[in-house]
DNA sequence: CCTCAATAACTATCTATATAGATATCGGCA
DNA sequence: TGCCGATATCTATATAGATAGTTATTGAGG
């Protein structure tokens, strides 16, 4: 019933289900994932490529991909990889597992929580930074979440070509009510720091007036 | 004008600086602050004591902070770290520099990303374990919330001595400001899941029609 | 046909964080 | 007085993730 055990406590190790879940639409190589890693769900899960590249080796060794090497130039070969039944049972047992949070760690909060410490057009500066990180991001995901909507984003697309599995409904409603998350998280992110903001001209008025 | 320039790149280093910012009320033992990272700051940053006393060491190197060994029992010692002049400046200095913000990655949206290969009642555990996970959170901020409010925060209350630079109601009213970012983020986040148990609803009915 | 920039496929190295444990002291109580 | 659980101080080890390379291939322009 193979996949041998995995070592590694699963507490983390979602980089090995974003690309297991990639790997699910068609085969790939590790340029290709990494590829997707920079757009689509690297807005989700980011990761860089010295991550992704041993996460595939490591994913064949335990059985959950296949490793084939495809001729790439004279000489030289790519490795394409193509997830197993094995690599779709243990996606599947994946959901089946609690989510594993990881520990509070905020630096933005952490560095509003000691602005007495910055001087307030320097606070100003830091609250004005994460409105615009936010309205970045705000604007990334909005874009994707467009382009998932009206089908024409290319891996969702890919994805409901080869899947005859689910509902196509359901493959594109998940994704769209997740980065509905992100866009509501970022509006939110942008709302308090603008409280941030107002509360710096108000403290800034009392200490005027003392 | 001392304080060795930092080999590491300053992407992170955020413990280094919750740290500092600790020590700016009261000179503490290593134990003190590991303490300290369990209870009131380790809500906003959390970090095991493997990474407090390594870090407080090399802080000391770095000149931040003096050590002194204090008798504890008959033969031994403990640590008890000072803040420097170097480690106050140090810590205005932070004030100055951008937010170093992670990578986007979130354990929760991903896996809801990919809710076709999971069963809806399996979908359904997930979300109800993030509104569970929030709750609690909200929990713990909301009694930290309260706390700093009406100044019985054990560690408010010792800075609201001890510092003598700041308005108090600067210091009250950051905190609050911080802590109500988190609250307001587990509020959107149960309502973001409560928004997924609605629609594997309205998913499973459509297919059960088909 | 040679060069150069873009594409492709990786590897090396270091730091941050997680997980776990090791060792010592203290205060109470049997 | 000798054991026990709580308190206190720290260390070892492994993985996740960040940063920065290295080497090969292709295709377009001179």
């Amino acid at each position: 019933m193979g996949g041998r055990t995995d070592a590694r406590g699963d507490a983390a190790m979602s980089l090995r289900y974003a690309l297991l879940a990639l790997l699910t639409a068609q085969p790939m190589t590790g340029y290709d994932l990494a590829k997707a890693f920079h757009g689509s769900v690297g807005h989700v899960w980011h990761a860089p490529d010295s991550q992704i590249y041993p996460e595939l080796k490591r994913m064949v060794a335990d059985g959950l991909l296949r490793d084939e090497a495809v001729p790439w130039g004279a000489a030289t070969t790519k490795t394409l990889y193509t997830i197993t039944d094995d690599g779709v049972d243990d996606l599947r047992r994946w959901m089946e597992r609690p989510v594993a949070y990881g520990a509070d760690r905020d630096p933005a909060l952490l560095r509003a929580a000691y602005f007495e410490w910055a001087d307030p057009d320097a606070a100003r500066r830091r609250l004005r930074e994460h409105i615009d990180h936010f309205r970045m991001r705000r604007g990334l995901w909005q874009a994707q979440l467009e382009a998932i909507r009206n089908r024409t984003h290319p891996t969702v697309a890919r994805r409901l070509e080869t899947d005859t599995l689910h509902d196509p409904e359901a493959i594109v409603a998940f994704k769209v009510f997740a980065y509905e998350g992100f866009v509501a998280r970022a509006d939110h992110e942008i709302a308090w720091a603008e409280r941030g903001l107002a509360l710096i001209d108000a403290l800034e008025g009392r200490s005027e007036k003392r």
